[in-house]
Order: structure tokens, then sequence, then C-alpha cells
DNA sequence: ATCCACAGGTCCGAAAACGGCGAGTGGCAG
DNA sequence: CTGCCACTCGCCGTTTTCGGACCTGTGGAT
């Protein structure tokens, strides 16, 4: 674990912030540049613990708080406002990149998103890279179910996916 | 477990509507090109929640009630007038399509069905399909019999299938 | 730096199980 | 001999289960 430990949290943080939402408080974390993160208390892949300090007020949590205000409030285009500067391999970027195509209510597969990221044989990999994105909720990786229509899974918990794409109007039935 | 996320239901439903009858009260569904659905609470294969709105004015959904008093009301040919829109295989299709030819207070039997639905030997799957009939009494899956005249199963619980063949004027005598 | 081994996660095809059946068989009464 | 059950077994489309295959990320070793 010598050097460049990587993807754990971004390398630059400039502060972070809690934010609480309809399922549950949220950890926010960001850069001078963009929101680099925003995970569910105890979600998998959460980074831990961060060294930034407690800033409320800087710009991008301020409008990551905002938001997700607008998400939860039903309105469309919530990230209209906020610029993103996540920490990724190119794959992860590309498959975050192709998360962020799928609008509120539409919802795709693995193997689509994979295809999207430019590697159509990558399904699972792509599996992969989606569970461990860093900015739940805004970037959706809610959206994306088995090519059967399953779950299948989400970092957050499955309740919290289901709970998300039925505020998106869909109709969930079970696991 | 395993199961799909979005409901089996017909995949582009528009609406769905409450249809109270003298056997119980009903949930109707449509599509735009017709009616997809008509369920008795709590039947076997009920889709369970569906995702349409409510909307008891749709076209094919005041056809459908109509059909329903019609058909209640003991006049012939109730489906006059209200295009169907189903959801199914190939073979289910031809299975359902093969229902619609039998006129009320006539029966057929299951081995009649199959072969009708171009398949003779396959009357065990032909029950399958009819038991997946999506819309019950007006795609009239009631009138199949087994071939030593037994009731053998309905969706809708046998003691519906028992007065739906009585209403048309049969005899029924037991199981 | 580079390489290698391993873990994680999904799709797809084959195979088996599951029904709203029928026909054929064999044992018992009448 | 004839008729009636109870049982077994073959049928066939659909659904579900299961195992294998593939790509990337991580971390330790060279």
């Amino acid at each position: 674990m010598t050097l460049t430990s990587v993807t754990r949290a971004h390398p630059n943080l400039v502060a972070q912030a809690r934010l609480a939402t309809p399922l549950g408080d949220m950890t926010a974390a960001a850069t001078a540049t963009g929101l680099a993160g925003l995970w569910f208390d105890g979600q998998a892949h959460h980074p831990g613990p961060l060294a930034a300090p407690v800033n409320p007020q800087q710009r991008w949590l301020r409008a990551a708080a905002m938001a997700l205000k607008r998400y939860f409030a039903g309105e469309p285009n919530p990230l209209a406002g906020v610029a993103l500067d996540l920490h990724g391999t190119p794959f992860q970027h590309a498959v975050w990149q192709a998360l962020l195509t799928l609008p509120a209510g539409a919802t795709g597969t693995y193997a689509q998103i994979a295809t999207q990221a430019g590697s159509p044989a990558g399904m699972r990999a792509a599996g992969a890279a989606i569970g461990r994105n860093p900015v739940s909720v805004l970037v959706p990786c809610h959206r994306v179910l088995g090519s059967n229509g399953s779950l299948t899974g989400y970092a957050g918990g499955l309740d919290r996916k289901r709970a998300l794409l039925r505020h998106e109007g869909l109709v969930v039935a079970l696991t």
C-alpha cells in the first residue's frame, strides 16, 4: 500500500458536510472544482472518516444540498449548476458518465452501460464500477437493473434503491 | 426471489380502473390500443399493483365496463366494440384466440383448444396458457372443461367458474 | 514500473421443474 | 363381460435454476 492509494477518496478534498435526506443522512465532500462524493451513512464502499474540514458553506456543498432538495422535490435535472469532480480510472469515468445519460424515471441495464462505456463485453466490470459510484442519488446508479429487470444490488441497500425508483414513478414489485 | 422489478403486466399500460360485477370487484387495465387486462381481486396470476394511472374514462376501459354489463345482462356478443391488446407469447396468443371462438353457452376441452392453437399434443401447455388469460370473463377461459367434463380449475376460483357457466345456461353438476 | 493473481459482479445457454391435460392400464365390483 | 376408479406416464410451452465465461480493479511481489 506504499504509494498512491487510489479511489478510496479523492486526493484533494477541501470541505465536507452532512446532508439530511428522506432516505437517511449523508456525507458530502467537495474539492475546489466540484462535488467529489456523496455517501449514505454505512453504505458499501463508504470512504470512512474524511480529512477535510467540515464546512457546509463551501460552494459545491451548498450546490449539492440544493440539488438533493430539488431531486427529492421531484424537479427535473437536479444536477444543474453542480460541477462534479470525481476520482477514478478512465473506465470508471466512462461508466459514471454513461449513468448521467439516464433521465429520471428511465432505467438501463448493466450491459447497456458497459456498451456505452466502450466495453460491450464488460458488463460485470461495469457492475463493479457502478457499485463504486462516489456520488449516490445524484449520479443515478440506482437506475441500472439487471437485464431481466431485477434490482441486483445497491451500495446503499436495496431498500433505498427501491425507494428511489419508486420516487421516480416506477413500479417496483419485489426484491 | 429473483423477481423482476417492473410488473410483468403489459409493458405499456396507460390507464386502469375498478369495475364492479355480480361476482366481485375487478381491476381493468388498458393500453392506447385496447383492453389489456381484467382480473378479479386476488385471483391467481394477478399482476399486482399497476403503474398506470387510474382513469375510468379511458376509451377501452369504458368499453370494457359496458361489455361486462352486457355480459351479465345476458346479451350476446358482449365484446363487440372492444379492442384487445394482450401481451403474451405466440402460443398464448393462439390459445386466447381459440377461446374467443367459443360462444356463450358452449364449452370446449383443453385438447380441443390445444389443437386449435396448432399444438394438438400440447393440451397441458394449453391449460397453463388458459390459466394466464389476462382478460377474465370476456375472454371466456371459463368455458373450457376437462375432456371428461370436469371443471378442473379456474384462476378466479371454481365457484366463479361454476357461476359463470350457470349464468350462461349450462347445467353444472359438481366438482 | 511492471507483472501476476485473485476477487467482484452480470449475462447467457442449457437443463430441469412445473402446470387448470389425456390416454392407457389394471384391479374391482356388478 | 362391462363399467368405473385410481394410478402412471407421456406431452409441451413457460419459468426458474444453475454454472460457466469475461472484464476490470486492487494489491503484493519482482
